[in-house]
DNA sequence: CAATAATTTGGACAACCGTCAAGACGGCTG
DNA sequence: CAGCCGTCTTGACGGTTGTCCAAATTATTG
């Protein structure tokens, strides 16, 4: 068949399969969105297909014509979720035109990111564990890891440049340092103890200006 | 019966039943310690009863007479680790007697913990985001991160001692730092990333001074 | 030593899992 | 309209899971 195409009808053939393909693979994204729904309610260990497949619009079989196996499916709810959470707080860091307007709003950010989605969050740190058991996690975890890093790294040297200055520590002990702090506070606050978004909140405040 | 026993009959059938209690719960730390070994291997996902049973010289029933269920079984696997963890550092601390070799000491642990233990740890950080799904978790976990604070801030405290100082910052941001640093070291070594745990240590080390 | 209690065994059970495949549906093309 | 193709449904499969239990074994007591 192929031989026998002209150039003018391969490129139709081809532009037919891309479209087929993006057609496909937006169909695995709604496929992904919707299992993270019940990924973020139930967490890793106890979702299973069936259940996504409850909890959605789609029967169980579907999701093993869209993907390969089990792990497909949740590889790419992973990047999926990446594309969603990486970006937060660009916002903020763009329009702050001072370093309290950058701490408020980063700030704000956060207690609404901890008080809103604390379900896909505690889904992130699942699946973060998961891929020291998981070595097919490993890819991405770890480059969701570094876009994160990436991310608050903006956020300090904004607020440093804001300050005339520069940030004092490395790129990877300042996302540490974040993100325990935000784990820390995510546990507490699913275990419904209400000084957690509040100590968060003061103990960012506190740290900002003695890391720039 | 209680009611016919005499005052010494009494303390006989109470030591007789401590003793017996004392003997159910050696035997319960047992078999949770060879259930650690399975579950840092498998992880929480993945590890089953019967798994955890066929690593071990018993057989799943054994399981099931000194636990009532599988939550109950892992509750005391999480309890029991922690008596093992949170005094690791210790004996650094009270033996340095001075800023180089309480750094020294310390690095030297961390990398031997990475190294030999990262299974042991793996576990941990995949238990601590059970805690964020399953409440039964939350009490013990919470217990451990304050009892891990407290290891961090014993060492943060005798190195700022051992240079006339008191640490800049809080128990809570310092554990955050620490533990953050940590955990990304893990997955990457984890993920056979050979600059993990000299990057961890360089990390650490110029830290420290900027603590304090 | 007998008898009573505690412990251990190994199999049975129903429920659930991931996977798969045969067929139904609906739109598009020739 | 007939036939094809991508999409989806449904039910079945072999295997595994947590749980439970009756019987066997071991320890403890009178």
């Amino acid at each position: 068949m192929a031989r026998q195409a002209t150039g003018a009808a391969q490129r139709v053939a081809v532009a037919a399969e891309t479209l087929r393909d993006e057609k496909f693979n937006a169909r695995r994204v709604e496929l992904a969105e919707a299992a993270l729904e019940t990924l973020g309610e139930l967490g890793f260990a106890r979702t299973s297909l069936r259940e996504i497949a409850q909890n959605s619009a789609f029967t169980h079989g579907v999701f093993h014509y869209y993907f390969s196996d089990k792990l497909d499916l949740i590889c790419c709810c992973v990047r999926h979720y990446k594309a969603k959470c990486v970006t937060r707080y660009d916002e903020v860091v763009t329009t702050a035109q001072s370093r309290d307007e950058l701490t408020e709003g980063f700030l704000a950010k956060l207690a609404a990111t901890l008080q809103d989605e604390a379900r896909m969050h505690r889904l992130w740190y699942d699946l973060r564990s998961q891929a020291m058991f998981e070595p097919a996690f490993r890819k991405d975890v770890l480059e969701i890891d570094k876009s994160l890093e990436a991310m608050i790294w903006r956020i300090a040297t904004r607020y440093a440049e804001l300050g005339n200055r520069k940030p004092a520590s490395s790129p990877a002990a300042l996302y540490a340092l974040f993100d325990g702090l935000f784990q820390s506070a995510l546990l507490r606050h699913l275990a419904s103890d209400e000084k957690a978004i509040p100590d968060l909140l003061d103990e960012v405040r506190r740290l900002l200006p003695t890391i720039c």
